[in-house]
DNA sequence: TTAATTGCTTTATTATTTAAAGTACTTTAA
DNA sequence: TTAAAGTACTTTAAATAATAAAGCAATTAA
């Protein structure tokens, strides 16, 4: 038996969309909107509400410019989210490998 | 790159609380109400609430007995709880292997 | 015998998620 | 050229869920 405690999870992050969203920023450097709508399977205002309390924990960073002339939303995951990105995913081996 | 499509998480699963009930349960063949919540790390009320919810989604069967002359509730997953938290499992890599 | 403890369940508060509607444009087509 | 459809989101409101607090029915200890 390796493991007879879990670990906490932090609830900024256990969610199936701001995982989601996460897992993508830490391996791509950064994402489109719709790339991450369309990767995650979501709706506009799920992603929207969610990507702004990822913003507000300073997990990500949001850059919102124009691609010709229509809105363009950036993101990408900041140096303390991807900590916190890594330290959740090392919590969670707690349960995924739970007496093994 | 391996993945570019996020599967879905089953929200019954998908919870601190209950993913590490079934984290454990699936590695211990049956376990008390109290191993449950020390091991989880959570309060009575909402141990309890969140076995109900699994109970009555099938995954784990609650038996009520007595140690002694005092009330003893232990828990185990049942065969589909088994099969939904191994699919939980695979899904979960999707996220977890994302882009690897 | 009364106070504390155990082993839960129930209720109520708060937070989160989801879906629907809204905003501010841009593009297409009549 | 203007009306309809589309894009790219945000905001609001409703449904669900999580957490904490209180409650209950005993048992055990002082």
């Amino acid at each position: 038996m390796n493991s007879n405690k879990l670990l906490p999870l932090d609830p900024v992050i256990h969610s199936r969309i701001r995982l989601g969203i996460l897992s993508i920023l830490a391996s791509v450097e950064e994402a489109t909107f719709n790339y991450l709508k369309e990767t995650i399977g979501t709706t506009d205002g799920n992603l929207s509400a969610n990507l702004m309390k990822l913003e507000e924990a300073g997990y990500v960073a949001i850059k919102k410019t124009f691609s010709g002339r229509k809105p363009k939303t950036t993101c990408r995951i900041t140096k303390k989210g991807l900590t916190a990105f890594q330290n959740y995913l090392q919590n969670l081996e707690s349960y995924l490998k739970f007496n093994k």
